[in-house]
DNA sequence: AATAGTATTGCAAATGTTTTCATTTTTTGG
DNA sequence: CCAAAAAATGAAAACATTTGCAATACTATT
C-alpha cells in the first residue's frame, strides 16, 4: 500500500507499458477501451494520484495561475477573489494565491516565487507595479493580466473599472447637488494606485463646480469600518461641519455612517455621504449607501477567461476590458438646502 | 534571451558543472565562495528561474499547502485566509487556493486536485467532510489541519475554537438576562459544521432556562447582510415579536440591526440581539454588537505554523490547538425589563 | 617537499512523466 | 485465407533537476 505509486507501478499492475499508462490518461482515444479499463482498475486498486509537477517538466502547462493580491481580507478583494477563483477553477486551473500588504517590493519577490512555480498565468491588482516586476514578467513571457483598474495604456492588459471616472462620478454628484464644503475620506494612497485615481477623479469633478477639499477636511485614514468611525468622530469634534462626506471606498463610508450615527447626526439631513465599489451590504445599510458600483464579480470572472484565452491559445492578443462604474444613488445623498 | 534558461544553460555560462550549481542553491556552504559569485552572476545575466517543478520530482518538498474553503467572500473567513496566507508564506511556503461553496462533494475533488499538485499539506475548513476524503487524505498520507472548529475527536488535528461553546456562551447570555421569547436567525445547516455546533450549543444553554426557540422564530436564511435583513424584516411584520435574537454569525446579526433600525425598533431597548464571530466592525457597528469572539487571526496563525511544523519534522505529532471563546459584551444586549 | 587531510567539483544515475517512432496486433477487403 | 491498411502498444529519449560517489584540488603538517 505504501509503495509508491506511480505510472510505472500502475502499469505493471494493469500489464501494460508506462506509456500506455500515460496515453490512457491524455489520449484515451489512443487506446483500447478494454486496456483502459484495466488501467483503470489498477489506478484505483492502488490509489495512483498523478503528478503534475512530472507533467510540468514536460513543458506541459501546470494548471494554475497565479493570483497576488494587496490583501485577502477587505471586502473589495474577497468578492474579487471569489469570483475569479470560481471561475478560473471552472476553466480546469488552481489558484495560487499570496498577498502583498500593499509593498511592491515584496510583491516583485512574490512574483518570482510564482514563477518558480511555473505557473501558467499571473493576475495582479492594480496597472502601477515596479518596473523590475513588469521587466521579469515581460521577459518570462508570462501570460499577465492587471485586475481592477482599467487603462489602455497598460503594460498587460487591464480588466477593471476606470477608477477616476468613478471618483469623477460621486465628485459630480455631489458637486450638483449644490454641496460646497466637502470633505474626503481616503485610505493611504501609496502603493495603491486605486485609490489615488479614485480621489484625483474626485478633485477634478469638484474642481468643476469651483470646490477644494480644505486640508482639514482632507482625511487619510487606515482602511477599516474602526479607522474610519473614529477618524469621523474626530472630524466632528473640531465643530465646523462639511455639507457631504466623499469616502474612498465603502466600508470608509460604514465607519462615517455609524460615527455620523453614534453622533445623532442624520444622514442625509445634516450631512451627504457616498462611497466607491458598492460592496455586499452597501445596499442594506441603514440608510443605504449611495455609491458608484464597480462589479467586482464581473471583473473577477472576465479576467479569468482572458486570462485562460490567452494561456490556452497563446497567440490570442488579449486586449483589456472595461467594466463601466456606475453611480448608484441611495439614500445617503441630499441636495443642499439652499439658504 | 529566449533560449531556455535552465541549470544546465547557467552552469555552461558559468564554467562549472551542473551539479555546482544545483548545489550553489541547495547546499552553498559547500561551494566555494568564489564559484558562487561566478554562478549568482550567470544566473542574473541569464535571468534563470529556478524550476520546482523538477524539484518536487525528487521527492523535494513542493512548497505548497493547499487551502480548501467553502468561499473566501465571506468576512470569516477572508480573515483566515489572510493570515493563514501571511503565516505560511513567512514559513517559506505558497498557497493553493479554492473553493467548494458548501459541496463537500466539490471538495473531494479539489482535494484530489491539490494531491495532483503534490502539495505538501493541506488544510480544510471545519471537522466534519466527506469520507472519502478523509480516506484520500489518510491513505496519501499527506499532513492534513482542519480549520476552524476544535474537538479532541477529530480525524486529523483541528485548530479552532469550540463552536458549541461559541454558541452556549450566547444562549447562557440571553437566558440569564432573563429573556424567555427567542428568535434564532442561523444560516443553512447542511455542510457548515461550525453552524450546526453553534445551533446545538445555543440551544443547549438556552434549555438549561427552559427556553425554545418556536418554530415560528426559527429562522434559517443565507449569508449575507442582504438576506438576514429581509428575513427580519419580515420577522417584524409578523406581530408577536420575540425579545432576543440570536444570530448565527456576526454578519447576519448586522443585517438584523440594519432592519431593526429601519423599522424604528431600538437596540437593546426594544430587543436584544447577539452574534456570533467578532467580524471585523462589529465593534464599531452603531449600537456596538455584543457576540463571541473568535480570533479567526490567531487561528489562521496557529495552523499555519502547526501544518509548517508537521511538514518539516515529519514524526512531530501535532495535536489540535483550542482557541477558547470568549463572551464580548456591547450594546446589543440587555435584561429584560421585568414586568 | 611529500603526505595526509579536507574542501571542492564533476560524473552519472535517478526522479515521474510524455512523446516520437518503431513494432506488433487487429481489422478489412478481396 | 492473404495482403494491406489501420489500430494499439512498447522502447527509448527527453524534460530540469538533485545527489551519492569518485575524482581532483587545495592546505596544513612534518
Amino acid at each position: 500500500m505504501d509503495k509508491k505509486a506511480d505510472i510505472i507501478a500502475v502499469a505493471r499492475a494493469a500489464r501494460v507499458s508506462p506509456s500506455t499508462v500515460s496515453r490512457s490518461f491524455n489520449h484515451p482515444e489512443l487506446v483500447k477501451a478494454s486496456t483502459r479499463k484495466k488501467i483503470d482498475s489498477a489506478v484505483r486498486r492502488l490509489g495512483y494520484i498523478r503528478n503534475r509537477a512530472a507533467q510540468t517538466i514536460h513543458g506541459i502547462r501546470s494548471g494554475t495561475v497565479g493570483l497576488i493580491v494587496p490583501t485577502v481580507d477587505h471586502a473589495i478583494f474577497a468578492e474579487l477573489i471569489q469570483s475569479f477563483s470560481e471561475a478560473i477553477e471552472e476553466l480546469g486551473f488552481t489558484i495560487l494565491l499570496a498577498s502583498h500588504g500593499y509593498d511592491l517590493q515584496r510583491e516583485y519577490a512574490l512574483a518570482r516565487k510564482m514563477l518558480e512555480h511555473r505557473v501558467d498565468g499571473l493576475a495582479l491588482i492594480g496597472i502601477e507595479h515596479e518596473a523590475e516586476t513588469f521587466g521579469l514578467l515581460k521577459r518570462q513571457n508570462v501570460p499577465t493580466i492587471l485586475l481592477w483598474n482599467y487603462t489602455q495604456a497598460s503594460a498587460f492588459p487591464s480588466v477593471g473599472s476606470d477608477n477616476f471616472e468613478a471618483g469623477r462620478l460621486v465628485g459630480a454628484h455631489v458637486g450638483q447637488l449644490g454641496h460646497r464644503h466637502v470633505a474626503g475620506l481616503f485610505p493611504p494612497l501609496t502603493g495603491n494606485d486605486r485609490a489615488q485615481y479614485r480621489r484625483d477623479g474626485v478633485e477634478a469633478a469638484l474642481a468643476g463646480f469651483g470646490v477644494h477639499i480644505p486640508e482639514i477636511w482632507d482625511i487619510e485614514t487606515p482602511y477599516s469600518v474602526a479607522a474610519a468611525k473614529q477618524a469621523v468622530a474626530q472630524l466632528l469634534s473640531q465643530g465646523d461641519l462639511p455639507t457631504a462626506l466623499i469616502c474612498g471606498n465603502d466600508v470608509l463610508a460604514w465607519g462615517a455612517l455609524h460615527a455620523l450615527s453614534r453622533a445623532g447626526l442624520n444622514v442625509p439631513g445634516d450631512i451627504t455621504v457616498t462611497g466607491i465599489g458598492d460592496f455586499k451590504g452597501s445596499r442594506d445599510f441603514e440608510p443605504a449607501l449611495t455609491t458608484v458600483r464597480i462589479p467586482a464579480r464581473q471583473i473577477g470572472a472576465k479576467a479569468a477567461k482572458a486570462i485562460a484565452t490567452r494561456i490556452t491559445a497563446a497567440d490570442a492578443e488579449i486586449t483589456g476590458e472595461h467594466v463601466i462604474p456606475e453611480l448608484v444613488q441611495r439614500d445617503t445623498c441630499a441636495p443642499l438646502a439652499t439658504v
